[in-house]
Formats: C-alpha cells, sequence, structure tokens
DNA sequence: AACCAATCGTGAAATATTACACGAGTTGGC
DNA sequence: GCCAACTCGTGTAATATTTCACGATTGGTT
C-alpha cells in the first residue's frame, strides 16, 4: 500500500522538508564512501540532529522502504534522495561574474553535488576574459545569449556586483535559462515560470551571531 | 500584556522566524538606503513572499511597534532587529584557509553585516602565508592559538579542505573560540558550549535543482 | 469637527508539523 | 524451530505555525 517506488506522484515538500533531506543525503553520501550497505533511521538522525521518527516519517513521504532490524540500504537512498531532488541527471549551467567567489565556485564540487554540469563562464572585464578557469576559458559576456542557446543551458549563476545582476538576469532569461542562482544582494525581477534562488553568503554568519548571542 | 519593550526577555525565536527576520533586515536596509522613513507590513511582505500578517507577528514578537496609516519606522526596525541578531556590536573574528572562498569571503562585506569585524586570517601553506589579504596579511597557522588568545577572537571561520577541518577547529577551540562557521563538508566535534554553524555552498545549488524539477 | 481610508494589533480557527506510543515484521542465536 | 531483540511503519496526541476576520488607532480631507 506505501506505494509503488516508481511513480512519481510526490507530494510537494516543506522547505524545512528539503532542508532535512539535503542534510540526510550528506550523511548518506559520507556513510556510502565508507562503505557502509545499511543505516538506521536513528544513525542519520544523531547525525542531523533530529530524532529517528521524523527521520523515518521524511523518508516514508518519499516512498523508502526500510527493512526491520536492518534500516534502510544505503546506495538506494541515496539514489532516491538524489532523484527526488533531480541531481541525478547533470543539466548544463553557466556562471556569470569570474571574481573571487566565481573562482571558489568554479574549483568546488557543488556542481555534480547540485545535478548541474558547468558548461560555461562569462565575465564582463577584458581583462578577465580568455583567462584559464579549470578546463574551461572564459568567455565575454556578449557571447552569453549564442552559447546559452546553443549548448541548451538551463541554469545561470549570478556572481556579478548588484548594479550589474538584473541587466544579466535578462540576459540569462532572454536566452532561455530556467533556473538562477543569485548571490548578488538585490532582488532580481524574472517571468513566473523561471525559478530563483537568491543565496547571501551573510545569512550564515549573522545566524551565528544570533546563536552566539543566545547561545542554543 | 504583550510585554514592556525595554524587556530583554524575547522568546526564542524558531529557526524560520530567524530566516525571515534576515530577509526582512535585508528589505530594510535597502528602503533606508533610498531614504524611506516608513515601510508597512505590505510592503515587506511583498518583498520576500509572505502575507502582511505573517511580517506583523514577526515584529510584534520583537516588540516593534508600528503607527497604524504609518507603518514602521524603517531606522528603528533596522536597529532592532540588528540588535536581536546581536550583529550592533562588532565582535572580532578570524577566517582559516585563504583560498578562493577565503578570499571571496575576506573581500566581501558580510563581516560587518553579520556583527563581526574580521581581525586575522591563518593559513597552513608556506607559500600562501604572508600575502597581502585586503588590509591585512596571512598569518600562519601556528600563531593561531596566540593570535585568537591575544586579541579575544570570538568566532571562527573555517574554510579549509575537509581532512584538515576537525583540527583547525580543536584549535580554535582551545584558543577560546566560541563560534565557528563551518563550510567544510564535515561534521567538527566540539564541546557543547561552542555554536557551530555548517555551511555548503552546495544547499543552494540543490534547493534550485529540486526546484526546477518541481517548478513551484 | 467629523468622516474616510489605511494600517496596525490580536484573538480564534484552520492547517501543518512534531513527538509519542505501540503493533508488526525481521534477524540472529540457541 | 522458537525466542528475544531490534527497527520500521503508522495512528494518535501535542505543539507550532499560518491564515482569517475584525476591532482599534491614526492621518488626511472636507
Amino acid at each position: 500500500m506505501a506505494g509503488f517506488c516508481g511513480m512519481n506522484g510526490l507530494k510537494r515538500l516543506s522547505r524545512a522538508s528539503v532542508l532535512r533531506l539535503e542534510l540526510y543525503l550528506e550523511v548518506l553520501e559520507h556513510f556510502g564512501k565508507e562503505g557502509r550497505a545499511h543505516i538506521t533511521s536513528a544513525d542519520i538522525g544523531e547525525a542531523v540532529g533530529i530524532t529517528d521518527v521524523k527521520v523515518r516519517q521524511d523518508l516514508l513521504h518519499l516512498g523508502a522502504a526500510g527493512r526491520p532490524k536492518v534500516g534502510y540500504d544505503v546506495p538506494r537512498l541515496t539514489g532516491l534522495i538524489r532523484e527526488v531532488f533531480g541531481v541525478d541527471s547533470l543539466k548544463p549551467a553557466c556562471l556569470v561574474g569570474y571574481g573571487n567567489l566565481g573562482r571558489a565556485l568554479v574549483g568546488s564540487n557543488i556542481w555534480t553535488k547540485g545535478g548541474f554540469k558547468l558548461a560555461a563562464i562569462f565575465d564582463g572585464d577584458p581583462e578577465i576574459v580568455g583567462t584559464e578557469a579549470g578546463e574551461m576559458r572564459v568567455r565575454s559576456i556578449t557571447e552569453l545569449f549564442g552559447v546559452v542557446k546553443s549548448e541548451g543551458i538551463q541554469a545561470g549563476v549570478v556572481v556579478v556586483p548588484a548594479a550589474a545582476a538584473q541587466e544579466v538576469a535578462d540576459l540569462l532569461v532572454a536566452a532561455g535559462v530556467q533556473a538562477i542562482w543569485n548571490f548578488a544582494p538585490v532582488k532580481i525581477m524574472t517571468p513566473e515560470t523561471v525559478v530563483v534562488e537568491n543565496q547571501s553568503l551573510a545569512w550564515g554568519l549573522i545566524t551565528l551571531s544570533y546563536r552566539l548571542k543566545s547561545r542554543g
């Protein structure tokens, strides 16, 4: 009764659920690397600081099935969560703005973790255009429209100064991008169909300050 | 009944509340820069995508008072939220690991936003030690213990490879740090009294992938 | 001065989330 | 083969969050 795993008719997950699932995924990948074949809900719960019941409920909503006395199959569960997040297929993405943060992102392993493949890097500064960036070359922002269209790039990461963010976003949208990860500290306007995820590095630090002030 | 504003005995805010308050703060600072003296709950709500009622309730818990027909006083409310987060006083912090991400953080404006003052930068690589970093010099990690102690540094930002994270955290804790912002993708062990905030750049990207997959 | 429109403050209802309790199924040992 | 221990699945209760509805207060206008 608990659901045919194949069907994709999952309920929409709450934001809190998504956040927890991301933590679970990290724990699972860690245990997976260590070669553990099974993991219990209590193990996961302890690792992320919540109760085993909540873990089981979260996993149940996903249609995951654990075996009593054994726990959940690590590779299977990992795969399931990755599928829910859609990070099992690597969608082409591009990054705009090759400053320090851009460099950090390019050199990190977030792309495969997040279900994307970095396909192009753009910058507006002529001194930076042409630079080697990992295994690719930084292209001029004037090429953006054409490259995004021809390569079928689905997502754009905006790592430019606030003043340029809206312009870059417009360009990305015009070229057909479906999702934008915005690091600029401004609200960018886009059509409803485009998914925008804003990111501010300051949030983590503010949270830290708050928790430090009220110890707990 | 609803509380003497002066007293600081605020209820503990939920994680969701804190996240929302951080958004409000950003909106307020934006409006403040534009010179707006007042702002309504509906304005804030629209900017962050929630209802005006929820905004008012959040602000009420903080003890903020708005005036009917006018709204909330922008500088006053900004100050109040900053006070709640404890970002009004700048606490000394240090950063460990001067790679690309470290450089991005050093060059950003998150420090004052987050209520800290970057007081020292450390790295273990002899080639990096001594480098100019903004207005300071990158110090050797061997100096960490002494500098943290003598400068009374309260928080440490860990931007080193996973393998070195625990060691760095231990060093920071031993030197008396009260809070750690950890970018390394490992769970670090610390005494209960130390606040640890984990940050993974991948989370935003995974969330984007999820939202892209299930459009909404 | 009196009215109107806008906006806040807040109690109550609806909804969602989380914690608890316990039955059911599975493994491993004797 | 049977028993005991462990862990999942899930109905129920408790709690928290969000929405709704409405009265109260203020500022402008005639």
